[in-house]
DNA sequence: CTCCAGGGATCAG
DNA sequence: CTGATCCATGGA
Protein backbone atom coordinates (compact mmCIF):
# COMPACT_ATOMS: atom_id res chain seq x y z
CA UNK A 1 0.00 0.00 0.00
CA UNK A 2 1.82 3.09 -1.12
CA UNK A 3 0.08 6.79 0.64
CA UNK A 4 0.62 9.93 -1.35
CA UNK A 5 -1.21 13.20 0.51
CA UNK A 6 -2.16 15.99 -1.89
CA UNK A 7 -4.77 18.19 -0.99
CA UNK A 8 -6.42 18.83 -4.96
CA UNK A 9 -6.81 15.38 -6.40
CA UNK A 10 -9.95 14.05 -7.73
CA UNK A 11 -10.65 10.69 -8.90
CA UNK A 12 -13.55 11.42 -11.59
CA UNK A 13 -12.09 14.41 -12.84
CA UNK A 14 -8.92 12.29 -13.50
CA UNK A 15 -9.97 9.13 -14.72
CA UNK A 16 -13.07 10.48 -16.53
CA UNK A 17 -11.62 13.00 -19.14
CA UNK A 18 -10.82 11.15 -21.96
CA UNK A 19 -6.82 11.49 -21.14
CA UNK A 20 -6.89 7.48 -20.31
CA UNK A 21 -8.95 4.52 -21.26
CA UNK A 22 -8.16 1.70 -18.61
CA UNK A 23 -9.80 2.84 -15.48
CA UNK A 24 -12.97 1.97 -14.53
CA UNK A 25 -14.94 3.19 -10.95
CA UNK A 26 -15.39 0.61 -8.51
CA UNK A 27 -17.36 1.48 -5.16
CA UNK A 28 -15.93 5.11 -4.29
CA UNK A 29 -12.42 3.81 -5.48
CA UNK A 30 -10.73 3.55 -9.27
CA UNK A 31 -9.22 0.39 -10.45
CA UNK A 32 -6.98 0.14 -13.51
CA UNK A 33 -3.88 -0.83 -15.17
CA UNK A 34 -0.46 1.04 -15.08
CA UNK A 35 2.74 -0.61 -17.09
CA UNK A 36 1.88 -4.34 -15.74
CA UNK A 37 0.32 -3.37 -12.45
CA UNK A 38 -3.28 -3.96 -11.39
CA UNK A 39 -4.56 -1.35 -8.67
CA UNK A 40 -6.96 0.10 -6.98
CA UNK A 41 -6.46 4.32 -5.75
CA UNK A 42 -8.34 5.69 -3.53
CA UNK A 43 -9.27 9.08 -1.49
CA UNK A 44 -8.63 8.59 2.63
CA UNK A 45 -9.57 12.22 3.92
CA UNK A 46 -7.07 13.95 1.91
CA UNK A 47 -4.68 11.41 1.05
CA UNK A 48 -4.33 9.25 -2.11
CA UNK A 49 -4.20 5.61 -1.27
CA UNK A 50 -2.90 2.47 -3.94
CA UNK A 51 -3.08 -0.82 -3.34
CA UNK A 52 -1.39 -3.36 -5.23
CA UNK A 53 -4.10 -6.42 -6.86
CA UNK A 54 -1.67 -8.17 -9.26
CA UNK A 55 1.31 -7.25 -11.28
CA UNK A 56 3.94 -5.19 -10.74
CA UNK A 57 4.56 -3.24 -7.17
CA UNK A 58 5.60 -0.01 -7.56
CA UNK A 59 6.47 3.36 -4.98
CA UNK A 60 5.77 6.58 -4.32
CA UNK A 61 8.31 7.78 -6.39
CA UNK A 62 6.68 5.85 -9.19
CA UNK A 63 2.87 6.99 -8.22
CA UNK A 64 4.11 10.28 -7.67
CA UNK A 65 5.49 10.86 -10.95
CA UNK A 66 2.72 9.07 -12.74
CA UNK A 67 -0.24 11.02 -11.11
CA UNK A 68 1.70 14.81 -12.05
CA UNK A 69 1.44 15.69 -8.34
CA UNK A 70 4.49 18.00 -8.34
CA UNK A 71 3.96 20.84 -6.20
CA UNK A 72 3.69 23.12 -8.95
CA UNK A 73 0.06 21.99 -9.70
CA UNK A 74 -1.46 24.20 -7.64
CA UNK A 75 0.43 28.02 -8.95
CA UNK A 76 0.00 26.68 -12.83
CA UNK A 77 -3.86 26.32 -11.69
CA UNK A 78 -3.94 29.75 -10.00
CA UNK A 79 -2.49 31.03 -13.23
CA UNK A 80 -4.94 29.61 -15.24
CA UNK A 81 -7.28 30.59 -13.47
CA UNK A 82 -6.52 34.05 -14.17
CA UNK A 83 -6.21 34.03 -18.03
CA UNK A 84 -9.59 34.60 -18.57
CA UNK A 85 -13.35 33.72 -17.64
CA UNK A 86 -14.08 30.45 -19.53
CA UNK A 87 -10.61 28.48 -18.12
CA UNK A 88 -11.80 30.18 -14.59
CA UNK A 89 -15.46 28.26 -14.36
CA UNK A 90 -13.93 24.76 -16.38
CA UNK A 91 -10.97 24.96 -13.28
CA UNK A 92 -13.38 25.74 -10.14
CA UNK A 93 -15.46 22.97 -11.25
CA UNK A 94 -13.30 20.68 -12.12
CA UNK A 95 -10.72 20.72 -9.34
CA UNK A 96 -8.42 18.11 -8.64
CA UNK A 97 -7.96 17.34 -12.86
CA UNK A 98 -5.06 16.25 -13.33
CA UNK A 99 -2.73 14.89 -16.57
CA UNK A 100 -1.11 11.35 -16.34
CA UNK A 101 2.48 10.22 -17.27
CA UNK A 102 1.10 7.44 -19.15
CA UNK A 103 3.79 4.99 -21.44
CA UNK A 104 4.68 6.43 -24.63
CA UNK A 105 4.33 3.17 -26.53
CA UNK A 106 0.02 2.49 -24.68
CA UNK A 107 -0.48 6.27 -25.12
CA UNK A 108 0.79 5.59 -29.05
CA UNK A 109 -1.40 2.64 -29.85
CA UNK A 110 -4.54 3.69 -27.73
CA UNK A 111 -4.95 7.26 -29.34
CA UNK A 112 -4.31 6.01 -32.96
CA UNK A 113 -7.67 3.95 -31.85
CA UNK A 114 -8.98 6.65 -30.90
CA UNK A 115 -9.53 8.24 -34.41
CA UNK A 116 -12.64 8.79 -35.38
CA UNK A 117 -14.23 6.93 -32.35
CA UNK A 118 -15.68 7.23 -28.99
CA UNK A 119 -14.33 6.69 -25.73
CA UNK A 120 -16.79 3.82 -24.48
CA UNK A 121 -15.58 1.85 -27.75
CA UNK A 122 -12.05 2.74 -27.65
CA UNK A 123 -12.09 1.39 -23.79
CA UNK A 124 -13.42 -1.78 -25.23
CA UNK A 125 -11.18 -2.28 -27.98
CA UNK A 126 -8.12 -1.81 -25.86
CA UNK A 127 -9.42 -4.44 -23.25
CA UNK A 128 -10.14 -6.50 -26.17
CA UNK A 129 -6.82 -6.02 -27.41
CA UNK A 130 -4.77 -6.23 -23.54
CA UNK A 131 -6.64 -9.94 -22.99
CA UNK A 132 -5.66 -10.90 -26.47
CA UNK A 133 -1.64 -10.14 -26.57
CA UNK A 134 -0.97 -8.65 -22.91
CA UNK A 135 0.33 -10.44 -20.17
CA UNK A 136 -2.08 -12.02 -17.31
CA UNK A 137 -1.55 -10.19 -14.27
CA UNK A 138 -4.42 -11.55 -11.93
CA UNK A 139 -7.13 -11.04 -10.97
CA UNK A 140 -8.69 -11.25 -14.72
CA UNK A 141 -6.51 -8.02 -15.66
CA UNK A 142 -4.02 -8.00 -18.75
CA UNK A 143 -1.02 -5.45 -19.49
CA UNK A 144 -0.98 -3.45 -22.03
CA UNK A 145 0.50 -5.39 -25.04
CA UNK A 146 4.19 -4.72 -25.48
CA UNK A 147 4.68 -3.50 -29.32
CA UNK A 148 6.86 -6.75 -29.94
CA UNK A 149 3.14 -8.77 -29.54
CA UNK A 150 1.81 -6.31 -31.29
CA UNK A 151 4.22 -5.80 -34.48
CA UNK A 152 3.72 -9.44 -34.82
CA UNK A 153 -0.15 -9.86 -34.57
CA UNK A 154 -2.12 -10.38 -37.40
CA UNK A 155 -4.37 -7.58 -38.62
CA UNK A 156 -7.52 -10.00 -38.75
CA UNK A 157 -7.08 -10.79 -35.29
CA UNK A 158 -6.81 -7.21 -34.49
CA UNK A 159 -9.53 -6.50 -36.40
CA UNK A 160 -11.78 -8.76 -34.66
CA UNK A 161 -10.82 -7.01 -31.30
CA UNK A 162 -13.47 -4.37 -32.87
CA UNK A 163 -10.43 -2.05 -34.12
CA UNK A 164 -11.87 -1.81 -37.66
CA UNK A 165 -9.99 0.41 -40.52
CA UNK A 166 -7.38 1.03 -37.48
CA UNK A 167 -6.30 -2.48 -37.69
CA UNK A 168 -3.99 -2.00 -40.09
CA UNK A 169 -2.12 0.82 -38.68
CA UNK A 170 -1.81 -0.90 -35.10
CA UNK A 171 0.53 -3.42 -36.79
CA UNK A 172 2.41 -0.65 -38.66
CA UNK A 173 2.72 1.52 -35.87
CA UNK A 174 4.30 -1.03 -33.48
CA UNK A 175 6.22 -2.36 -36.33
CA UNK A 176 8.17 1.17 -36.49
CA UNK A 177 8.30 2.04 -33.23
CA UNK A 178 10.03 -0.93 -32.44
CA UNK A 179 12.31 -0.59 -35.70
CA UNK A 180 13.40 3.18 -34.64
CA UNK A 181 14.11 1.92 -31.64
CA UNK A 182 11.79 4.56 -29.95
CA UNK A 183 11.51 5.85 -26.55
CA UNK A 184 10.24 8.71 -24.17
CA UNK A 185 13.83 10.00 -23.57
CA UNK A 186 14.02 10.48 -27.56
CA UNK A 187 10.92 12.77 -28.12
CA UNK A 188 11.53 14.58 -24.60
CA UNK A 189 15.00 15.33 -25.95
CA UNK A 190 13.07 16.90 -28.96
CA UNK A 191 11.55 20.42 -29.29
CA UNK A 192 7.70 20.29 -29.20
CA UNK A 193 7.99 20.09 -33.41
CA UNK A 194 10.41 18.14 -33.46
CA UNK A 195 8.91 15.65 -31.52
CA UNK A 196 5.90 16.52 -33.15
CA UNK A 197 7.23 15.51 -36.59
CA UNK A 198 8.65 12.09 -35.53
CA UNK A 199 5.22 11.46 -34.40
CA UNK A 200 3.38 12.76 -37.82
CA UNK A 201 5.90 9.56 -39.04
CA UNK A 202 3.62 6.39 -37.83
CA UNK A 203 0.79 5.21 -39.77
CA UNK A 204 -2.25 6.66 -37.99
CA UNK A 205 -1.11 9.51 -36.68
CA UNK A 206 -2.01 13.00 -37.69
CA UNK A 207 -1.86 16.16 -35.97
CA UNK A 208 -4.16 15.71 -33.25
CA UNK A 209 -3.11 12.39 -32.70
CA UNK A 210 0.37 13.38 -31.86
CA UNK A 211 -0.97 16.20 -29.70
CA UNK A 212 -2.84 13.51 -27.56
CA UNK A 213 0.56 11.32 -27.37
CA UNK A 214 3.13 14.47 -26.49
CA UNK A 215 0.44 15.44 -23.90
CA UNK A 216 -0.59 12.37 -22.34
CA UNK A 217 2.51 10.77 -21.91
CA UNK A 218 4.17 13.16 -20.12
CA UNK A 219 6.70 14.59 -22.86
CA UNK A 220 5.16 17.92 -23.36
CA UNK A 221 2.86 20.03 -21.51
CA UNK A 222 2.27 22.65 -24.35
CA UNK A 223 0.85 20.38 -26.50
CA UNK A 224 -2.62 21.37 -27.06
CA UNK A 225 -4.91 18.19 -29.36
CA UNK A 226 -8.01 19.90 -31.15
CA UNK A 227 -10.23 17.40 -31.54
CA UNK A 228 -14.05 17.92 -32.47
CA UNK A 229 -15.10 19.40 -28.70
CA UNK A 230 -12.17 21.56 -28.27
CA UNK A 231 -12.53 22.38 -31.52
CA UNK A 232 -16.40 23.57 -30.56
CA UNK A 233 -15.78 24.82 -27.36
CA UNK A 234 -12.79 27.04 -28.46
CA UNK A 235 -15.04 28.47 -31.31
CA UNK A 236 -17.63 29.20 -28.85
CA UNK A 237 -15.61 30.77 -26.59
CA UNK A 238 -12.66 32.18 -28.18
CA UNK A 239 -13.20 32.79 -32.16
CA UNK A 240 -17.10 33.17 -32.82
CA UNK A 241 -16.57 31.97 -36.04
CA UNK A 242 -15.51 27.97 -37.79
CA UNK A 243 -11.93 27.85 -37.90
CA UNK A 244 -9.27 25.18 -38.59
CA UNK A 245 -8.31 23.14 -36.45
CA UNK A 246 -4.66 24.16 -36.38
CA UNK A 247 -5.34 27.52 -36.08
CA UNK A 248 -6.96 26.66 -32.77
CA UNK A 249 -3.83 24.61 -31.52
CA UNK A 250 -1.81 27.62 -32.78
CA UNK A 251 -3.73 30.04 -30.87
CA UNK A 252 -4.20 27.71 -27.77
CA UNK A 253 -0.49 27.77 -27.29
CA UNK A 254 0.82 31.15 -27.59
CA UNK A 255 -2.29 32.06 -25.28
CA UNK A 256 -1.84 29.33 -22.73
CA UNK A 257 1.85 28.80 -23.38
CA UNK A 258 3.99 25.88 -21.12
CA UNK A 259 0.64 24.78 -19.72
CA UNK A 260 -1.78 24.77 -23.05
CA UNK A 261 -1.93 21.32 -22.06
CA UNK A 262 -3.45 20.97 -18.86
CA UNK A 263 -5.90 24.16 -20.08
CA UNK A 264 -6.77 22.11 -22.88
CA UNK A 265 -7.77 19.29 -20.68
CA UNK A 266 -9.87 21.49 -18.55
CA UNK A 267 -11.81 22.68 -21.63
CA UNK A 268 -12.74 18.90 -23.22
CA UNK A 269 -13.82 17.69 -19.71
CA UNK A 270 -16.31 20.54 -19.43
CA UNK A 271 -17.02 21.07 -23.15
CA UNK A 272 -18.22 17.34 -23.07
CA UNK A 273 -20.20 17.14 -19.08
CA UNK A 274 -22.06 20.24 -20.82
CA UNK A 275 -22.53 18.85 -24.16
CA UNK A 276 -20.83 22.25 -25.07
CA UNK A 277 -21.88 22.87 -28.81
CA UNK A 278 -23.77 19.90 -29.57
CA UNK A 279 -27.65 20.57 -30.62
CA UNK A 280 -30.54 19.65 -28.53
CA UNK A 281 -32.31 17.08 -29.81
C1' DC B 1 -33.18 4.77 -41.37
C1' DT B 2 -29.29 8.44 -40.33
C1' DC B 3 -25.88 10.57 -37.47
C1' DC B 4 -21.92 10.60 -34.57
C1' DA B 5 -17.49 9.41 -32.14
C1' DG B 6 -10.73 12.77 -28.60
C1' DG B 7 -9.26 11.88 -37.30
C1' DG B 8 -6.18 10.08 -40.81
C1' DA B 9 -4.98 8.48 -45.50
C1' DT B 10 -5.60 9.42 -49.98
C1' DC B 11 -6.58 11.98 -53.90
C1' DA B 12 -8.17 16.21 -56.62
C1' DG B 13 -7.37 20.80 -57.54
C1' DC C 1 -0.74 23.88 -49.93
C1' DT C 2 -6.17 23.24 -48.74
C1' DG C 3 -10.37 20.67 -49.18
C1' DA C 4 -13.46 16.52 -50.15
C1' DT C 5 -14.19 11.68 -49.62
C1' DC C 6 -13.78 7.26 -47.69
C1' DC C 7 -12.94 4.53 -43.93
C1' DA C 8 -15.11 -0.10 -39.63
C1' DT C 9 -17.95 -0.23 -35.80
C1' DG C 10 -21.70 0.19 -32.57
C1' DG C 11 -24.74 3.13 -29.92
C1' DA C 12 -28.23 6.80 -30.03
Amino acid sequence: MVILSEVEFDLFNTFENGQCFRWYPLDDAYRGVVRGSFVEISKKNKAIAINTLAGNEYDEVFWHKYLTLEGDYQSICAKLVHKDEHLRKAINQYKGLHLLRQELSETLISFVISANNNVGRIKKIIRNLSEMYGEYLGEGEYAFPTMEALAGASVDKIRSCGAGYRSEYIVKCAGKYLNDNMNSSILNNATYQEAKNILLQYSGVGPKVADCVLLFSGIKTESFPTDVWIKRIMEILYFEESVNPARVSEFAMEYFGKDAGLAQQFLFHYARLNKIGVSPK
